[in-house]
Formats: C-alpha cells, structure tokens, sequence
DNA sequence: TAAATATATATTCCATTTCATATAATATAA
DNA sequence: TTATATTATATGAAATGGAATATATATTTA
C-alpha cells in the first residue's frame, strides 16, 4: 500500500520538478548538440570553459559536477579530437589547466547561438520579468546549497 | 576569443541553472540512497511508481525520461532483485506492467521518508509561500514542455 | 629537514548505458 | 484478409561511467 495515497510524492518533490524541468529543457537542444557531432558531456565543458577558459581540471569539475575521473577521461577523449588542449600548470605541477583550441572555439560558439535561441523558444510565453524571477530563484537556490 | 567576453553563460542560462541546481539538490541526498544499496536509478523507478503502480514501461519511462533500453534493462536487474514485478498486460500483450513488490515497497517507504526529511532540510531557509512560488513555475515549466 | 599527510590528476577494472537492431503484437491500408 | 506500417519491449556489441587505487607533487608536522 503506498505511503500516502491521496498525495503524489513525485508531483510535489522539488528534486523530482528540477529533475525533470532539467531534462525536458535540454531535451531537444540536446539533439542539435549531437546532430554537430557532440556528446551531451563534450558540451557542457565546452560550454562552461566558453566564459572561462584555462580552469584547471578541479576548477571545470566544479562547475560541470562530474566525477572527477570521468572528466579526466572526457578531456583526454577531446584533446585526442582536437577539441581542447591541456598545459601543465607552472606553478602546480600537479594541475593541468585546460584550453579550447581554435577547432573546439569555433564549435562552441555555434552552439552557444543554439543554445541562446534555443532558450528563448523555450522561455517565449514567459514575460522578461517572469524569466527574471526564475532564474534568480534558480541562481539563489544554488548559492544556499553551495555553501 | 569569448562569443561575450562581458556577460558570462553559463550563468544565465536557465538549462545549466536548472541542471546545476538539479545536481546539488540531489547530491547529499543520493549519498543516502546508496547507502541503503540503491542506485539512484532505481530510486527514481521506485519513486516514480510509488503512487502510480502498475504502469507499462513506457508510461514508465514518461516519467523518469531514461532511454527505453536502459530501463528495460534497469527494470530486468529490479525484477531480479525482488524490487519489482513485470506483468503481462492483458488488453495490449506487447505491453508490461511493472509493479512494485513487498519488498520494493518497504525500501521505498523508508526512502520516501527520508526524501522528504532532505527536502526539509535543503528549503530550511525559505518560507512556506517562496516553496509554492519555486515549485509552482517549475511544474508550469514542465507543463510548457509537455505540450 | 625527514616523514607524514593532503591534493590534483590518471588509470584499471568492472558495471552500466547507448546505438542499432530484433522481435512480437497491434493498427492501418489496399 | 493480406500486406504494410506502427508500437512496445528486448537484446547484443561497443562506448561510457564509476569505485577503488595509483602516481606525482605540495603541504604540514615532528
């Protein structure tokens, strides 16, 4: 017998709404992204080193929230595809810091146009106030749990 | 050189916010899955089917937007392990129903408590009516999605 | 400074997911 | 009804992801 019958779980489960607002977003740009030959995963990083290039492999895992070893392996894939390159950083010799090339530059700001007017279809019935207060929320929501 | 060397992103784009926000709200939460023995995949199935039991895999995978091999296959590993039942539907015999078991049943009786504990936890800092507003244009986002 | 501890990244091995396709049942068209 | 198309699920091979661990450098402690 379920737990509670007269009161969805899923339907009132914030982790479950952002779950699945996340997916359904990126849903049909995702199939653009993979239609330029991308992985879901190479775009992320292209996109999260687009404003931020040269990020050691920590830092980018920290905006990517991948596990640590399947970045690792992510950009030794996309360096050997040209896509990024990886420099040993001077003063850590430990660290590698992590570059776009030219090749994955290009790539990247294609998508990002996509990505833009993909947004905008999926926002277009929401008032720029609307959108504003979503994305603060959203924002706000984030700097709670990061810190 | 950046697309927009003065406005980052990532930072504005409501599908990383989504994505982002989705991944740390779920985080600490997932650790406690695991620790029952779960993976997170199943946890969603179960979350999924507590208050919608019996439902064919397709309908399913409506909710829990995987692709139809993997949980196919995730449901084979569920059904194996005793968390789950496949039966034949009767009007559509191409079709499974997939229910939930005794055993599936208490697992995600105790994980839906604590699911909910978490989600206390992580909207300690907002007021009932700030919980209504982020939910609410979530579930209108999904709305607009769906359709 | 030597030893111990911590940190950043890489690698190995195994589990899981994905892509493409198969199978079986149903719906549609000729 | 027979052929054709569509739908629901399953499966096999290849790619990818994850847990544990290794390696190399940096930092702290005694």
């Amino acid at each position: 017998m379920p737990m509670n019958a007269n009161k969805p779980f899923v339907d009132d489960y914030l982790a479950y709404l952002l779950a699945r607002s996340s997916k359904l977003v990126s849903e049909q740009f995702h199939a653009k992204v993979k239609a330029a030959g991308v992985s879901v995963n190479y775009w992320r990083i292209l996109a999260s080193l687009s404003d931020a290039d040269g990020l050691t492999l920590k830092q980018l895992n920290q905006r990517v929230l991948f596990n640590q070893p399947t970045l690792s392996k992510l950009i030794t894939r996309m360096v050997a595809e040209g896509l990024l390159e990886r420099h040993q950083d001077k003063q850590d010799k430990r660290a590698i810091l992590i570059f776009i090339s030219a090749l994955g530059r290009d790539l990247v700001n294609d998508l990002l146009h996509e990505a833009k007017w993909h947004e905008s279809e999926v926002l277009a019935d929401y008032s720029s106030e609307q959108q504003a207060l979503m994305k603060g929320m959203l924002r706000q929501l984030i700097n709670t749990l990061e810190s």
